[in-house]
DNA sequence: AAGACTAAAATA
DNA sequence: ATTTTAGTCTTG
């Protein structure tokens, strides 16, 4: 029997799908596309099921629009953890395949490989080409053309630009058309295209560990910088592609640089393709496509790649596996290296999670034998490890923040010619502006913060809202004259140094000073001509970029991130720390890193210092366990603000109550809160959260999926704006 | 979420 | 009386 009714889910934060009539002639499919009638509006929707019954009342279904896709646009696996996903994030689910599709398909654009060919019309062929001297480009584009149609692409090759194009169909002389690209493999002489390196025992052996077992299991690859496991995961690329079948890496926001990409290019004649975020649409479509109908041998990309069909997956490697950005922080809040893992285990393959800092919830899972724990300690050549010590800064006098030991070491450092790196996470002159009179301080109105000062400018800014204002002339307390800066940011760092180092160059690279687009590509180009010795920066200068001339990295300041509030901070200070520990120096020049601290004794930091990562992080997971906190927990976090304070704890106490008196509230679980977010009051908005804790997934899980229907019925629920953080990475 | 619908307030 | 605005409700 047919199917008359089609059951759609919907990109609308309803936990509900509705149903649509299916008029005679259309064959929708399940995991398709159709277009159809919602309210006053139009939407694209994905089919989740096809029935003849429906829960609603008959008459009022209304018939579907247009069924866009004759064919899943998911295979099984795939489909079945995008369902997952939206149980465990507690997203819609309509919403949540919206998230997962490339913009284009939301639009409404047709799910094949379309190439554009061009033609002479009869119009065009009647030219002679003596009249269009004046025009050369346009009339090689006829004389190409002469002998038949050809693709866009290949006048693009022959240099002809879509300008001329355009100008000639505007003229009638040319028109295009468009064809459905075959669908087939890449071609299928596929080779290695250089040299390989020669590689060592335990390169050798992580790489036999994995390929022994074609079918799911989870590793982690453990290796030092240096150690060569991008060396690793070309190697164990190899095989699958001789196979025929794709790989998918993922890596970091920041990590998609052209050098990484060439090196997988070279290695191998196979296809392939990038997603990242500064794809248009039509390129986001076209890698989709390109997995999806075995295109691409490869696919390189960020967070967003994870949910890229393809057709014959055969391994996915997910590289800096710690890294944050690999939890989304709106909307879906998902994390793609934990979706990736489930990934690997629906399509049964294997999966390699790489890093020389594992996340503490990795290490965990390789510690319980839920992963592989593969090690590379070696590294390539005869690198050595940075040096490394601490600066007590206790009663020392500063210049902007440096101690004199300090400056002594840089001084040494550039003396001999080498480059010096100084980090400090705070942007601006200094993060605030004090009366000498009264202690007054110069607070955003919008915000719980103070204000930034910005010398370069002359305005104080706030970092929480878009605010900005000159700095006033006189304290607005006691009116006295004498206002000063208290702290230090990078700007100040920079003008100090100047004054320090009149005889060296330094440039700070902030999100300040790379505004303009390029100006930051540009800034490490002449970083690596060596045109600047002393270099500043915030977090954006500690990934990804290696500068082989610098020999001393220092972190300024370490002490907020010891003693945060967010339980995270410890452990990506120790990541920073071994991160640029191993980008320091090289062969030839050993590299040296130094952190000042008000609190050399604390034992995490003594631990990461003479003990090194590993220590560290048994450590800190020893303190987690203690505290009940992830991996030993499970964690939710339910975010709220609007206008009014009241309105918004209230709501979350009524959340509260609702997850307290839930039949699965269990004895280990625990609710804290509601309480003021680490920045309680935002762009004049006031910001709460309520923390769940539960002993494990499950728990968590069936607890949320309760709740959260009851919380959508508060009324208090339209009136804030309110999300849910699954296992968040971040609490503030 | 987006649009439609409703009631209440502002307009002058 | 008409327009603007704030709040509530519905979507198949």
């Amino acid at each position: 029997m047919t199917a008359t009714i089609a059951r759609v889910a919907l990109p609308v934060p309803l936990d509900k799908t509705f149903d649509y009539l299916i008029p005679s002639g259309q064959q929708p499919v399940v995991g398709g596309r159709v277009r159809v009638p919602f309210g006053s509006q139009q939407l694209t929707g994905i089919v989740i099921a096809l029935t003849n019954q429906s829960d609603f009342p008959l008459d009022q279904l209304k018939p579907l629009k247009v069924v866009l896709d004759s064919e899943p646009l998911w295979q099984p696996p795939l489909f079945q953890l995008l369902e997952w996903t939206s149980r465990y994030y507690q997203y819609p689910l309509g919403d949540t395949l919206a998230n997962a599709l490339p913009s284009a398909l939301r639009k409404g654009r047709p799910a094949n490989a379309e190439i554009r060919y061009w033609q002479l019309t009869e119009k065009g062929q009647e030219q002679p080409l003596a009249a269009l001297k004046r025009a050369p480009r346009q009339a090689k584009v006829l004389t190409l053309l002469r002998h038949g149609a050809l693709s866009h692409d290949a006048l693009l090759d022959q240099e002809v630009n879509s300008a001329t194009l355009k100008t000639l169909a505007e003229k009638g002389w040319v028109d295009s058309f468009h064809t459905t690209a075959h669908s087939g493999h890449w071609p299928t002489d596929f080779a290695v295209t250089e040299e390989k390196p020669r590689l060592n025992e335990e390169q050798a052996l992580a790489i036999a560990s994995v390929n022994a077992n074609p079918d799911y299991a989870c590793y982690l690859l453990e290796g030092v910088t240096g150690s060569g496991k991008t060396e690793v995961y070309l190697n164990l690329i190899e095989p699958v592609l001789a196979a025929g079948k794709q790989a998918l890496v993922l890596v970091p926001e920041i990590g998609l640089t052209p050098q990484t990409i060439n090196r997988f290019q070279r290695r191998f004649n196979v296809p392939l393709f990038t997603i990242h975020s500064g794809l248009n649409d039509t390129e986001r479509l076209s890698a989709w496509l390109a997995g999806r109908d075995n295109q691409a041998g490869i696919i390189i990309g960020t967070r967003s790649a994870l949910f890229t069909p393809f057709a014959d997956l055969g391994i996915i490697i997910v590289d800096e596996e710690h890294d944050p950005s690999y939890k989304q922080q709106d909307s879906l809040r998902y994390h793609a290296r934990d979706m990736a893992v489930l990934r690997a285990n629906k399509e049964n393959i294997p999966i390699v999670l790489g890093s020389a800092t594992p996340a503490l919830e990795t290490l965990h899972n390789a510690r319980t034998g839920k992963y592989h724990h593969l090690h590379l300690t070696r590294r390539a050549g005869n690198a050595q490890a940075a040096r490394h010590g601490v600066l007590d800064m206790k009663g020392l006098h500063l210049e902007a923040g440096l101690s004199a030991p300090l400056i002594a070491r840089m001084r040494q450092h550039l003396s001999a010619g080498n480059q010096v790196m100084l980090f400090l996470n705070r942007r601006g002159f200094a993060p605030a502006l004090m009366c000498h009179e009264c202690g007054w301080l110069a607070e955003c109105k919008r915000c719980d913060a103070y204000y930034t000062y910005h010398q370069h400018s002359g305005e104080l800014r706030c970092h929480h809202c878009q605010t900005q204002r000159p700095v006033m002339p006189q304290c607005q307390q006691c009116g006295s004259t004498q206002l000063q800066t208290v702290g230090v940011g990078t700007e100040q760092l920079e003008h100090q140094l100047a004054s320090l180092f009149p005889e060296f160059k330094t440039v700070r690279i902030d999100r300040d000073s790379t505004r303009r687009k390029g100006s930051l590509d540009n800034y490490l180009e002449a970083v690596r001509n060596k045109e600047y010795q002393i270099l500043i920066g915030t977090q954006m200068l500690a990934k990804g970029h290696h500068f082989p001339d610098v020999t001393l990295v220092a972190l300024v300041d370490v002490d907020s991130a010891l003693f945060s509030n967010d339980f995270r901070a410890a452990e990506r200070l120790a990541q920073l720390f071994i991160q640029v520990a191993g980008r320091a120096g090289r062969a030839s020049k050993p590299g040296e890193v130094l952190l000042q601290t008000h609190h050399p004794e604390h034992s995490l930091l003594q631990a990461l210092l003479y003990k090194g990562y590993d220590h560290f992080a048994a450590q800190a997971l020893t303190e987690r366990r203690q505290a009940m906190l992830p991996p030993y927990t499970y964690l939710a976090l339910f975010r709220a603000e609007a206008a009014q304070s009241e309105l918004t704890e209230q709501f979350l106490h009524q959340v509260r109550g609702i997850l307290e008196t839930s039949p699965l509230f269990e004895a280990h679980t625990l609710v804290l809160g509601p309480n003021p977010a680490p920045l309680s009051r935002r762009a004049g908005r006031y910001r709460w959260q309520l923390l769940l804790q539960a002993p494990d997934r499950k728990t968590l899980q069936t607890l949320l999926s309760v709740a959260r229907p009851a919380i959508n019925l508060l009324p208090l629920a339209r009136k804030v704006r309110w999300s849910l953080d699954v296992e968040p990475q971040d609490l503030s």
